[in-house]
DNA sequence: ATAGATGCAAATATTTTGCCGCCAG
DNA sequence: CTGGCGGCAAAATATTTGCATCTAT
């Protein structure tokens, strides 16, 4: 039945091994934009980032490593690097409120599959996934710059494991 | 190349012609939930959407029909409805700000995909789509209850639709 | 009759903006 | 040097909550 191998790419834990250090900055500085000493440090935070997080906890994290940068200044980094497709923002489906996620756009898109129950979220790329995408924009007449793909349910784990029979 | 056909659903205007009108107060009811005046009128506001509202939008169609209605019940209900999976929650990407858009949630998921130049969104399903939620659910081993896809780019009217040679 | 809904107002939460002094290039 | 940037405080949005009252069943 499942031709096309999926590839789960992380569960929880960090996703930017495969991200060169410096790459933010390096795009934004090729891009003639300032980098400031703030900056650096949410640009840094970013890319090491565990992952998901909101705009609250990116200022924690980047205080831990410069005390003098303010939510304001989050606020306007972040638009400043969606602005250039460099990261993504999500809402995980809104498990945990409203709250917006953001997360380093790497090279590939990837969905989002979250339980719903135990709020854990599992990154996974599909050949099927770039196929649809391909369609979409054909058939839609569109020049696709930003796809987002977040699935929520109930995962083995919270349903016991028991999908025996069912 | 494209071998399954992708079905347009919808460019702008309503979606929901093939939804019975009473469906969700049916859903509620069954599920033994209090049907109040205005509850109702929430109700009958998402189903006879246009498309793509707000909060704020839905409280003003509301109050429109019944002038009783608060911010705080639209509130309560779209979360109720929520809960029962009876609409979805989008943000379209986000390209008009950070607004949450509700609508009705009909039989079939469909993507959402948007022009971040002109904001025109239309919806497909496709069966890729559905193949792409079945191998995620096999793959992840989860019981998938809600997906949600967005997807933006440019048009091609936005484009200038010389899209010849590229 | 009674559990559950609504309304009001206020509390929270989240994001944006104006203005001025400061710093990266 | 200089124009863009960050900080501060406040505004603008958006969403949630406590409590008294009312109503659908």
């Amino acid at each position: 039945m499942s031709a096309t191998p999926l590839h789960r790419v992380s569960t929880g834990e960090r996703i930017n091994d495969n991200e060169p250090a410096g790459r933010l900055q390096k795009e934004l500085s090729s891009r003639g934009i300032r980098l400031t000493r703030q900056r650096r440090v949410v640009l840094q935070v970013m890319e090491s980032a565990a992952r998901h997080m909101d705009a609250s906890e990116i200022l924690e994290q980047a205080q831990k490593i410069d005390a003098d940068i303010t939510r304001v200044t989050v606020y306007r980094t972040l638009d400043l690097l969606k602005g250039f497709g460099l990261i993504d923002e999500l809402d995980l489906l809104h498990l945990r409120g409203h709250r917006h996620y953001y997360e380093s756009h790497g090279p590939r898109d990837h969905i989002h599959v979250a339980c719903i129950r135990c709020g854990k979220v599992r990154e996974v790329e599909s050949p099927l996934y770039e196929d649809l995408k391909k369609q979409i924009s054909r058939d839609c007449g569109i020049e696709i710059s930003v796809a987002r793909t977040e699935i929520g349910g109930v995962c083995d784990d919270c349903r016991g494991k028991s999908v025996s029979g069912d």
